[in-house]
DNA sequence: CAGGATCCATACCGATACTG
DNA sequence: CAGTATCGGTATGGATCCTG
């Protein structure tokens, strides 16, 4: 979007609220069901590396598909690693790169207002709910 | 988004990883196209209020039927308020919240993540393009 | 073990038409 | 002006089966 260095009075088209909007881009992908919780584990492990299966057992309720196709996305956007062991059965080992790493930061800054402030948000559909229920 | 059909039989790695994570709540919500491009345009004209026709204007590419979809999801969780100002015809004015704008900081740090890091992942992508020998 | 392929339910989102 | 209602296309994500 924008840089937040500039600030148009209005109607700033062209720039960056077009559909290549990278902060959009950017949601578009970790706003994806599992993204944003397979970066969380990877960098919880970092620089560990963890197996699919780890993986899979540490992102309680995912699939193998998604987990599959999860790491298949972040693997292309280079924010994982993907190392195979050559071996019988195969062992494919996964970690944060550099680039992943630094995504991770501001997504904890994300988690931690998710931790502080749900709750606020909760209590406010609470209301909002019982405003809607009426005779 | 969120999956409440999965209850995981057994204990998971922290209250974060449950179908009720608030992080993942949270991205639901932020992730939708359209709510943090209007968080961003209303913290922007922060502390002043922007009215329905003006929120659509500046965020080009919304619907009218999505900016009230998302202007109702945000104003339900508390983060946007909305003012209705009683004349002929209707003005409505919306601004964000105290918690609102304390969610623009962590969203604020994304975007900067993305304006300087979408382009290397773009690269990545290209990498991963060519490597792939299709068909 | 790791993941590909397939089918399918649902949710998101856009376009359009209609109100007070 | 600021919505609401409805229809439908499309992408996301889940379940299941299959493979090296």
């Amino acid at each position: 979007m924008t840089p937040s260095t500039r600030r148009p009075p209005h109607g700033n088209r062209g720039d960056l609220f077009d559909p290549q909007c990278p902060t959009r881009r950017l949601l578009d992908r970790i706003g994806t069901k599992w993204t944003s919780m397979a970066i969380k584990v990877l960098a919880e492990a970092s620089p560990q590396e963890v197996r699919f299966a780890e993986l899979q057992r540490r992102m309680t309720g995912v699939s193998q598909k998604m987990l599959s196709v999860t790491l298949q996305g972040l693997t292309r956007d280079g924010l994982v690693g993907r190392r195979v062991e050559a071996s019988v059965p195969p062992r494919v080992h996964y970690r944060l790169t550099p680039l992943g790493l630094t995504l991770e930061e501001p997504l904890a800054r994300l988690r931690e207002w998710a931790e502080e402030h749900m709750a606020e948000v909760d209590r406010a559909n609470q209301r909002s709910q019982e405003g809607t229920a009426d005779s």
